[in-house]
DNA sequence: TGCTATTTACGAGTAAAATCGTATTTTGCT
DNA sequence: AGCAAAATACGATTTTACTCGTAAATAGCA
């Protein structure tokens, strides 16, 4: 039995994984493009963190031309969750809404998107 | 001029912080006696720890007495913000209300808790 | 006062993450 | 086919976080 450990992200994993959730699928190449807006670091750097993630199985490749072509293997929505549960943890007591409630006063959400919020929470009481 | 730059508190500061917001202000042997109900690290790790927090500007310490006293010297919100803005950044393409939508999804608030969300929002809509 | 407990200081080691240089392979063009 | 540009492979180094052992200083008590 193959007990696949669960694996967090490193920072950089998440820009790179940022990247590929974006565009469905990417090269190295354009993944560094990309990266390259906002950090300054070489090509083989960018490379080097994409293998060790294929190898990690965090990314899938398909290298039927020389080329390789990456994909995501996580999905957004379940690292968002494993991080903000973490986060909670660690920095909100445990507390999502005290998460929500931080999140909500120092930033700024259009009103179409508070909007979509007070829906949900409507949707939420309504289930209990 | 001396450019204080912004750090980022690690895993195991984090921790550490965590023991000091709620106690105001503890000892090593309080912070590491808190530690070591949910992990299992000598003495000297968290002292360690705690003087590289004082030597980065995390903390402040009374050493008036032999046994120093220490304090956070970032604030619960504050850090929590600086988290929160990465993480949005990082993993919620930069929409807060996106975060919001998936920690009210996932967990579990209390109906007290929402109310309070429901609150906040109604007044935020109105400031527009 | 003198001994033991506790505390701090500090150097050093370990592990993981990130970076890069260089060699090799492949592609694409003339 | 032959060459230059681009891609991969891979080892090595650097950096950062974390961990601990040991020595020196201090406190508190018999």
């Amino acid at each position: 039995m193959t007990l696949t450990k669960i694996l967090k992200p490193t920072e950089s994993e998440l820009e790179i994984l940022q990247v590929l959730w974006n565009e469905k699928n990417a090269t190295v190449r354009v993944v560094h493009e990309e990266l390259s807006k906002t950090k300054d670091s070489g090509y083989t750097t960018t490379l080097k963190l994409m293998q060790i993630m294929f190898e990690k199985g965090l990314v899938t490749r398909n290298d039927s031309s020389k080329t390789h072509i990456y994909q995501p293997a996580v999905t957004r929505e379940k690292t968002q969750k494993q991080f903000l549960n973490k986060m909670i943890d660690t920095l909100f007591a445990g507390s999502s809404a005290n998460l929500v409630l931080q999140a909500l006063g120092g930033h700024n959400a259009s009103e179409e998107e508070l909007e979509k919020i007070q829906e949900l929470i409507t949707q939420l009481k309504k289930d209990k």
